[in-house]
DNA sequence: TTGATTTCCTGACTATTATCATATAATCCG
DNA sequence: CGGATTATATGATAATAGTCAGGAAATCAA
């Protein structure tokens, strides 16, 4: 595997992925500050953004492409925490905290990333208020998630977390065909393990059975989400 | 179980919880206005501050006691997201976000708490940017301890989960004593699975056998820690 | 293309943990 | 105080999920 970095030119005014994004409202003038500097780069499947302990420099901005963020367990396993796509932020919550990263983020499909320096994004938080309290808002949400992801953690077997995660994935990432979805997202068993929190033969194991029941089949390495509600029944009930 | 509630009067400006909290560095005026109005009561044990689902009209400010605040999972068991006590607010999350509480918050132990109207709040935030900013970091953080419980859930046994969860309590609610530290919070077996994310009969099960190998004690419903390294021991390692 | 490497899959076995049943101890309340 | 309720404890058993081993398929890189 290549591990080339190659720059590109990415206008913030101009971009794309930013109307998905929470600076979907910037004025052209807060743009123009905060691309000031900024470097953009075609990051390949497997490079790493960023490591878990290291202090933040700034704000990575995916404009394409996807990333994993994770936590590395004593037993040297990966526990994914969220994945990101086109329109999100990384790295804010430990510039905010002024904390170092608590996370590793590792791009899963090629992706176009824009790096921000912290000293624009910390400018941009002083002079726009309304940014600041967006961004606040949009935090809070994210811990909502967290608290809801913690209680699937909890409470759910593995069987449910799994059905519930490819519920959220579709919900995240699918693609709407005639009477199907696919979730457009290339996952690795490992991976969809390291975010069930278990182990790759499990997941192994269970997808099949899902195929078996015609909840889901296999497109190349993505999932194609057959039946939405049997899914939902999987997931919602304890045995 | 009697569920009278009783009025007492605590001004913020003299609060001695306040030096343990976001509040700390308020001035007189802003600690004026934000007292404006608010109303403060003795909870007993196991009267609920707040329901998930239901909007929050306000901010709680423990005062004194402890307080669990938790999801309910579809099988009717409590996930408990966390413990509060003096000096910790409750509900800022939904206020920010402008959501509904994600959870539910019930006395463990006797408590007085305050409550902040939502608009006295709202103009806080607003007038008092450094304190806005804190309260961001602070948000931050919590993001990241939550994490960081994600991980620990997802990938430590049950067994190693309540290891380091006792270790956890210990930290925050340790009492110093000659060769151990008690943790001074009364927690129920069942209220320790629902921490844990397991069943009370298993947290039974393990903290006896905890005991047996002497790195607790059981004092009436508390826990003395005696063996901290042998419970880190515990905690750490897989198998 | 081809050999090497990684990923995916399956089976057998084991360990952990949940569940159910029941007993005892502690606490609450009239 | 004493009966009722709740919390804690223990045993037996079953279900779930992890681990280890080996093989097939897919992917990668030369």
């Amino acid at each position: 595997m290549s591990t080339k970095k190659s720059s590109i030119n990415l206008a913030c005014a101009t971009c794309e992925s930013r109307k998905d994004s929470l600076f979907e409202n910037l004025f052209t003038e807060d743009l123009d500050a905060l691309g000031e500097g900024k470097s953009c780069v075609i990051y390949k499947k497997g490079q790493t953004l960023f490591y878990e302990g290291t202090r933040p420099m700034g704000l990575f901005c995916i404009n394409s492409g996807k990333v994993k963020v994770y936590k590395m367990g004593s037993q040297g396993r990966e526990q994914i925490i969220r994945l990101s796509s086109s329109g999100d932020f990384l790295g804010y919550r430990a510039l905010l905290g002024e904390e170092y990263y608590s996370a590793s983020a590792t791009v899963l499909e090629d992706a176009a990333i824009c790096f921000i320096p912290k000293s624009n994004f910390i400018e941009l938080l002083r002079t726009n208020l309304t940014f600041f309290k967006s961004l606040t808002k949009s935090i809070c949400h994210e811990l909502g998630v967290m608290e809801e992801q913690m209680a699937m953690l909890a409470q759910k077997s593995v069987r449910e977390r799994l059905a519930t995660n490819l519920i959220i994935l579709k919900e995240s990432y699918g693609v709407e065909g005639e009477e199907s979805v696919l979730i457009d997202i290339a996952l690795s068993r490992e991976d969809i393990a390291n975010i069930v929190g278990t182990a790759t033969e499990t997941v192994i194991r269970l997808l099949s059975d899902f195929k078996s029941s015609n909840l889901i089949s296999f497109e190349g390495k993505k999932i194609r989400v057959l039946d939405p509600k049997g899914l939902v029944r999987e997931a919602d009930f304890y045995k």
